[in-house]
DNA sequence: GCAAGGTC
């Protein structure tokens, strides 16, 4: 008999290959897949077993609603609290699920080693259901290896020790997803929907709430709010200075702010009054500073935004592309303390050949390099490091800053502490004590490598106790206290760290997430100054509900659900407890919205106020506004109607022609540039697209601005399969895409430099420039089935003979077309003669299919199938 | 068009 197959999956690609690697002593071979699977032979359970080591990338499926709920405006956001959800797959493109049921077939065991967290449980079990293997009958086929560290004795270790998959932990995850999607997705329709439907000019597509993006907001305004209410007071000091061995200092008072300017006077008067100043006392301290432990990511976060100017986004980035060319090490970790095997010597050998730091480096090996302090250890990865040695020529500016901190605060982990001598002289005049300090840095240590942490030297002069000094001037100054400055990045990621609110994966998204929605503003130093819209959310939140806005809120969740990973609660139990808790909070914001309300009130104009008057509507005949704030839209006022238009180009009126189907006024969208183009659109048809089955298209094209609100992307004329009117695609298509499956039309404002455009994707073709006029035919091609253009050339530069300027004609077969138009984004040449250039080549051209009278797929009219 | 969590 054969010996049984055994199938492991990690994580992550990378982990995959490190349990290869270690396993197979470096002898697997590598085949490519969804991810790559390393095959190699071993012991497991005591047989020679032929092993397969692949990965998922993350979770395989995310949670969602059935699709009956997915129309906002069909469904009521309060039945979404006892709606069904399903899992789907993740990233559907990368099949993953499909790649583990194929290796898994034919495998007798399944041995999962997913992160060792809460999140990598979870997926545990989304892998299980992959692969197949029953998990009630082949229980005792599946395994769960849990490694502290990818390093060749832990791995090891872990096969040795093989335990179960943690159904609880899973389960705990389970219940967050559900929470989240259910409370997330249910306030964030309803303000939407009500706030989006009555104000013009709210400048964001939808008003989000979720349990961590809105506590995270809510630090913003809770800062932004103590700027605006802080009443300065004025406060005194004294400041008395003294003449010493060539030194002019300015001594400390003990008392330091006195905000009662008669009292302050006073003690004026009587060290003024005193004028002699009594040495009582000189003492030094040692004192240090400590190296800084492991970098883990929410440090790597704020030093790159206080220091290098990265917003956590762009960090991630940077750090994550260094951690794919093999820089530094995994970038998305809690821990702060180095695994056991770390090999100092080994890292810090590699850094020694780098100019930029080699000198100190050499140093430290000679001279021995310091044990990093202990650190946190979360379990889940080593802190960020260096990986491989790399000089700035090799990485683009941002990489080489971002890797030059993970090797500097590396190295500094592993100096000396920053040792320094610290001497405090004080000093007693009229009863009043007053003193000044000095620092005398001994050691330098970590703070040679990390400069910006050096402890400033301060020199005093020397004083012997007893001594007298006369006091040069006593002032009184008048200061006033100040409000704080906006948040910080850094200081936004400290309090969500401190708070519990997002992961170490999941911060950046956060704070993209409310720049994004226009809650808030990137200021110069990286401060968050909240908008507008971002106040009088959390304002609103404030008078209705505080909870909604506090970070107490995802505590709580956490709490419950660590219930369950604890096995001390039931799932279902508790996640029915929670969401009964929410679904309550939300009926009453519902009840209380308008206490919201009169917020935005006060804030924003009504959508019937907004707007400038653009075209006819189709129903009721009058008049509608344009809104162009984002989202850009129609309101029918008389309807009390909105009609989503694309989020891209400019809207215009399109020459008071309507639509055949429904009455509305056409609109022209246009996109600037050389590259840009304009189609006419409904402003109707685009969110309600008239014909069966054409969402299905509409989804995969590629529409230069697909307004992806209302239902769907839009449907503009370009897509629409109307067998007669003159703007639909089948007068004004010309003939098939060369890159896809689309078809070319034409840009009927293009002039004078005409071009058809591709309503699939990005191509384009410029048709002879400086036409007076081109335009579709009903005739087609012969040959090719293309439909014939007509083009009227400019007297000037017609290139007919005998000054003819009007020419009917096939682009692809006819000789004096051809050689006039060109294709702009594409891949393949527009030549004749190519095997894809004419006939039934790739080019195909126009076929069967217009005025037939049945409704035909737009895609059929133009090819043969 | 919605959340938050993995990861690419």
């Amino acid at each position: 008999m054969a010996p049984p197959k055994v199938l492991m999956v990690a994580e992550k690609p990378s982990i995959a290959l490190s349990i290869a690697s270690v396993l197979s002593r470096g002898q697997m071979s590598t085949r490519k897949g969804s991810t790559d699977v390393h095959e190699f032979s071993g012991i497991f359970l005591g047989t020679h077993v032929p092993f397969k080591v692949t990965s998922v990338i993350g979770h395989v499926f995310s949670v969602d609603f059935p699709a009956k709920y997915q129309d906002w405006t069909a469904t009521d956001p309060l039945d979404l609290f006892e709606a069904q959800i399903r899992k789907t797959e993740s990233n559907p493109k990368a099949h993953i699920c499909r790649h583990l049921s194929q290796e898994a077939r034919g495998c007798r065991y399944l041995v999962l080693w997913l992160d060792c967290d809460r999140e990598g449980e979870n997926i545990c079990f989304e892998v299980i259901e992959s692969t197949g293997f029953n998990a009630n009958e082949a229980w005792n086929r599946i395994y769960r290896a849990r490694f502290s560290s990818v390093t060749e004795k832990d791995i090891l270790k872990a096969l040795d020790s093989l335990v179960e998959p943690n159904r609880d932990e899973a389960l705990a995850v389970d219940a967050r997803q559900e929470i989240d999607l259910k409370v997330g997705v249910a306030f964030t329709r309803f303000q939407t929907s009500y706030f989006q439907g009555k104000y013009g000019n709210l400048d964001s597509r939808v008003i989000s709430y979720g349990p961590c993006q809105t506590p995270t907001l809510g630090f913003c305004v809770q800062r932004y709010l103590q700027i605006t209410t802080f009443k300065p007071e004025k406060y005194w000091s004294l400041h008395p200075y003294i003449i010493h061995n060539g030194y002019d200092l300015q001594l400390e008072w003990e008392r330091g702010k006195l905000f009662d300017i008669n009292v302050a006077m006073m003690f004026q008067k009587l060290v003024t009054e005193d004028g002699l100043l009594e040495v009582t006392e000189i003492s030094e301290k040692q004192e240090s500073k400590s190296r800084p432990v492991g970098l883990n990511t929410v440090n790597l976060l704020k030093v790159a935004s206080s220091a290098l100017g990265f917003g956590p986004q762009m960090a991630m980035q940077v750090a994550e592309r260094l951690y794919t060319q093999g820089f530094i090490s995994y970038p998305r970790t809690e821990s702060t303390a180095y695994p056991p095997s770390f090999d100092f010597s080994g890292t810090l050998s590699a850094l020694a050949k780098n100019p930029t730091w080699s000198n100190y480096v050499q140093g430290l090996l000679s001279d021995g390099y310091h044990k990093p302090r202990s650190g946190t250890d979360i379990g889940d990865h080593p802190p960020i490091t260096p990986m491989r040695s790399a000089s700035e020529d090799m990485l683009d500016t941002d990489a080489w800053k971002l890797y030059q901190y993970v090797c500097q605060h590396f190295i500094g982990t592993v100096s000396p502490d920053c040792k320094y001598v610290r001497k405090k002289v004080e000093f007693s005049i009229g009863e009043e004590s007053v003193h000044c300090t000095g620092n005398h840095v001994t050691v330098k240590g970590f703070t040679s490598i990390m400069p910006w942490l050096a402890v400033n030297e301060k020199n005093i002069p020397s004083f012997t106790k007893g001594q007298k000094i006369e006091v040069s001037k006593v002032e009184l100054y008048e200061g006033s206290t100040t409000p704080p400055d906006y948040l910080s990045e850094s200081e936004l990621i400290s309090l969500m760290e401190k708070n519990g609110i997002g992961t170490d994966a999941s911060i950046s998204v956060h704070i993209n997430n409310i720049c994004e929605r226009n809650y808030v503003q990137v200021q110069a130093g990286r401060r968050l100054l909240p908008t507008t819209l971002g106040i009088t959310l959390i304002r609103g939140y404030q008078t209705i509900d505080p909870d909604l806005c506090l970070p107490d809120i995802r505590s709580f969740i956490e709490h419950q659900i660590t219930l369950i990973a604890k096995g001390q609660a039931d799932h279902f139990r508790v996640v029915q407890h929670v969401l009964e808790q929410f679904k309550q909070k939300f009926s009453y914001f519902v009840k209380k919205i308008e206490n919201m309300d009169a917020l935005f009130e006060a804030q924003f104009s009504l959508l019937t106020d907004s707007g400038r008057i653009l075209s006819k509507c189709g129903k009721c005949l009058r008049y509608m506004k344009y809104i162009s704030a984002q989202p850009s839209r129609l309101y029918c006022g008389t309807c009390e109607e909105v009609y989503y238009l694309p989020q891209k180009g400019a809207i215009k009126l399109y020459k008071e022609l309507t639509c055949p189907l429904d009455n509305f006024e056409l609109l022209i969208c246009s996109i600037p540039g050389a590259d840009g183009k304009s189609f006419p659109l409904c402003p109707y048809c685009y969110s309600n697209p008239p014909f069966e089955g054409i969402d299905a298209l509409i989804n995969t094209a590629k529409t230069s601005a697909p307004g992806k609100i209302g239902k769907g992307a839009g449907m503009p004329c370009s897509l629409c399969p109307h067998p007669t009117c003159s703007n639909s695609l089948v007068s004004q298509g010309v003939c098939a895409c060369p890159e896809c499956s689309g078809t070319l039309v034409l840009d009927p404002v293009s002039a004078p430099k005409w071009r058809l455009f591709c309503n699939m994707c990005n191509c384009l073709v410029l048709l002879p420039e400086g036409a007076h006029r081109i335009s579709t035919t009903q005739e087609q091609c012969p040959e090719c089935d293309s439909k014939i253009i007509e083009v009227d050339f400019n007297k000037k530069a017609t290139p007919l003979e005998d000054g003819a300027t009007l020419h009917r004609g096939c682009i692809l077969c006819d000789e004096l077309l051809h050689s006039l138009v060109e294709l702009k984004h594409g891949r393949f040449g527009f030549r004749r003669g190519n095997s894809r250039g004419r006939g039934r080549g790739a080019i195909r051209g126009r076929g069967r299919g217009r005025g037939r009278g049945k409704m035909i797929d737009p895609k059929m009219s133009f090819r043969d199938f």
